[in-house]
DNA sequence: TTGACCACTTGCATTTTGCAAGTAAGATTA
DNA sequence: TAATCTTACTTGCAAAATGCAAGTGGTCAA
């Protein structure tokens, strides 16, 4: 199903940037796919403070671009679970490479260090980990 | 050198988006990298129409950001050449990371049919060349 | 000297972002 | 059962960013 944004263009990276190009959803999925965050209030506890109707706005178009998917709490029917689909952990390849080339460019982030010693050490290895914890937490959840 | 923007976090994902993290700024990027694309009015003619002020401004923090780099054209002085740095020649694989999601999930881009093909077949190949084309120009022009 | 070209800048309207307060549904507690 | 708390938002409005269309200044060529 297609967002309803009009495309700029047929290019890939056009396209691609109308669904993930600002400065908020790829943090969003960030949270989703590297810190095992799932609900609106753990979204809203990340470092950068997103505001509350741009978090809403987001993870709307996550669902939307079928990138996130939500359930119902199983439990609670106030709260809502949110997780990435497969074409959401699709973007994990991305991510990797972006992290990789901030351990170049940017070095000096102090919460990084231990990312980027692994990521120069076994990429694939990390790539592993991440989608085997995504599914183990699916196992349980989902 | 730093922008100036005040960064959100310490995370590198955080990081990277406070520097491309809009509609536009990567699609520059493209031009730079795939396109052969070096002055402001080849940017200008790409099939998205970007606005003046912010192909302008997109320009200005790439270059502040060490990303890109300019240079006076030879022989007009009224012309300026744009060409990527070592740190944005970096992105590359990120963004061919983004063109195999994009091949999966956006299959039907009929422009990009060509690409997709040749980033089945051997994406090492398409980033060799890429990168072969981009100091192959920096040598006849730089 | 004039007109065209190029790379922008500018003023203003529109859109997006973000603040702070508020709302509704559901859960918990007294 | 009612009051209070929690959660996920929505809302109104101000600020910031985007983008349109016109304009500007420097350079070049005729």
């Amino acid at each position: 199903m297609k967002s309803d944004v009009q495309p700029r263009s047929d290019c890939v990276f056009s396209n691609v940037l109308d669904l993930l190009g600002d400065k908020w959803t790829l943090l969003v999925v960030r949270d989703l796919m590297f810190f095992g965050k799932h609900e609106y209030k753990e979204f809203l506890a990340s470092p950068e403070s997103i505001a509350t109707n741009i978090l809403s706005d987001r993870l709307k178009k996550l669902v939307i671009a079928e990138i996130a998917a939500e359930k119902t709490h199983p439990e609670n029917k106030s709260r809502k679970y949110y997780y990435l689909t497969e074409k959401g952990k699709a973007l994990l390849p991305m991510l990797i490479e972006m992290a990789r080339w901030g351990a170049i460019y940017l070095p000096d982030l102090e919460r990084m260090q231990g990312v980027y010693a692994k990521l120069k050490s076994d990429p694939g290895k990390v790539r592993a980990a991440v989608l085997r914890s995504l599914r183990s937490w699916e196992r349980d959840h989902i």
